[in-house]
DNA sequence: GTTAGCACTCAAAGGCTTCAAGTGCTAACT
DNA sequence: AGTTAGCACTTGAAGCCTTTGAGTGCTAAC
């Protein structure tokens, strides 16, 4: 059943209020803040109507009315008037860029700070893995008689995290060899079909099979390793909002929003082209308390998906602000991104 | 003025059970835990002097009495017995290591998680820049027609964040020429001494005085920057201390917490050779709250510090453990780290 | 369909009393 | 001199009651 324009006026307010006020909102606030033309009466009858289909809810007979889940998400979708960021906070976000963007860690790291700084919420990044970009060159950094740091050079940055051991006996020139060979294997292809290579069927090892066979292994071990890409700011700004004065709650919040694993999952999305992304709730996510929000975007460049960013907050959170916040950096990320 | 054998004794059982119950304690419970072979009354009367002394002090007339910052610095001193851990505790130490200690950043990954975990603190660790350690070579890698990526071997690590970037129209023959001249030039000095060389007055450059001094400028520029070398964990654990129960402390502590600034302020130490340093109440350091205490060890490998780790925590700190945690962490640490 | 009016509900705040833990002091005891 | 029993005194914490006022739902009139 549609809403009358009248009921989606004053929902729309009810939220509204809500979100800035913190306090269930009652229908005289409403006659005096927002509806001078008609009496509380009649809102009060509308609220009814709206607390019947399922949009509010009363802590007791005598209290206002606070917005479900479900109006959440009306208001999301369709109420919520969109937010413009002021000069400052499009200032402030060029200027956190300007200084810290070299490498994709940096701009996540940027990212959830400006994100969380404007917000004041707590911000999460999340560093894809593999986003499907190609690999242009490998090379192999020798530091001990049996270890070598892989330098892996794609697309969009450069990857050294990953060590190999190097067969006994090997020496710089086979090493630097099997570089080259290894080198023109990957040149061109994903992650993905790197991995898939099977060594039985390559005849251009020219004898390198074992270092390619400790460069695949370290490499599936990278992608799959779940924690380290999850970067999250300003955890302590949950404190600021009067959901969160119970010490219990607080504990709750915090004992999730630190477990790593649970933020992945939280983040990994089924990517759809959905360029901001709002659960309400739980929405049928178990890893989050029932009484949480996340508003997440991803960035992606020329098609390739490099992580995801967000915020995590009250299901009272302000969405408005949130998603232009979230929109903006958006925006200049893109530019930054697709500048290299 | 010396203490009384007797007044020692009563000052060790009230911070004991103030830091096991965080209730103020009292003359009767102290007779009945401990002392049952003198009344209540005389233990009265020696509270009675160890207040007038500074070393106790009561909320209000009719409640039992709390250790001052003083009974606890004598309670480290003087005053408390070692604990020893647990054989599941000193496992879960070799446990975690045994997973993650590839490298020193690891190392201190792991440090922070198992002291936070075993004392239910939160934790940090500060990686030292510069240790003092020599440097052994140095190899650039280009990944840009203008960037390279510089990775330094040391006696005990591998550099690879920093960047220079390489002059216009520079070969890679010249650039792996200029690699061997800087690697014999810089073998076997430490950072300081590299950093003091002159430029003008090397006549060994070779031609590749732009090169070297593109790697000072980043080096130096490393060893500044203040931020990133602070790792902490379980900022969380703080709730489950009672006396954080009220939001305004928790968000103070939080925010002192997560500043990173302050953290490395406060690790930055005069690195005596005390092995475990203590700080209780503010003693003067400004950057932490005054009800708080930071205990620190270093280690070291072959005199060179290669970091800090430590607790911050509520002065009611469970010092017999947290000292027992970090020594044993230390030897586990030197065993470690001396591996290499 | 709207509105004034009114009875009803209920959490929050304040005041009051009671309770119990704990001290300090005094006087007696060893 | 040091120790102890006994007791008056202090004080926060807890429980109970009342008051207050914001807010609703319903009814009857417009």
């Amino acid at each position: 059943m549609e809403l009358s324009d009248r009921k989606k006026k004053i929902l729309q307010f009810v939220v509204d209020d809500y979100i800035e006020t913190a306090v269930p909102v009652s229908s005289k606030s409403l006659t005096e803040r927002h509806l001078s033309n008609i009496s509380s009466a009649t809102v009060r009858n509308e609220l009814f109507a709206l607390e019947e289909l399922g949009y509010l809810t009363q802590l007791h007979t005598s209290s206002g009315r606070v917005p479900s889940a479900e109006a959440y998400k009306l208001y999301v979708s369709d109420l919520m008037v969109k937010d413009k960021l002021s000069v400052k906070e499009l200032d402030y976000i060029k200027k956190i860029f300007l200084e810290k963007a070299d490498n994709l860690e940096e701009v996540i790291k940027s990212t959830t700070k400006i994100i969380s700084e404007l917000t004041s919420y707590p911000s999460v990044g999340l560093k894809s893995k593999d986003s499907g970009e190609k690999i242009e060159n490998i090379k192999f950094f020798r530091f001990k008689k049996d270890q070598a740091l892989v330098i892996i050079v794609t697309e969009y940055r450069l990857l050294k995290d990953n060590y190999i051991s190097v067969p006994e006996g090997m020496t710089d020139e086979q090493l630097s060899d099997a570089e080259k060979v290894l080198s023109n294997m990957f040149s061109g292809k994903n992650f993905e079909e790197i991995c898939n290579l099977k060594p039985e069927l390559q005849d251009d090892f020219m004898g390198y099979k074992n270092i390619f066979v400790n460069v695949i292994e370290a490499l599936k071990v990278y992608l799959q390793a779940s924690e380290g890409d999850v970067v999250m700011e300003g955890e302590d700004k949950i404190l600021q909002h009067p959901e969160y004065a119970d010490i219990n709650k607080i504990q709750n919040f915090l004992s999730v929003v630190t477990s790593k694993d649970k933020m992945m999952n939280l983040l990994t999305e089924d990517g759809k082209d959905i360029k901001i992304n709002v659960k309400i709730g739980t929405d049928g996510y178990d890893e989050i308390p029932a009484d949480c929000s996340v508003v997440t975007a991803t960035y992606t460049a020329n098609g390739n998906k490099l992580g995801t960013y967000g915020v995590i907050g009250p299901i009272r959170m302000d969405y408005q602000k949130v998603v232009a916040v979230l929109e903006n950096v958006g925006k200049v990320l893109e530019s930054i991104l697709s500048k290299r």
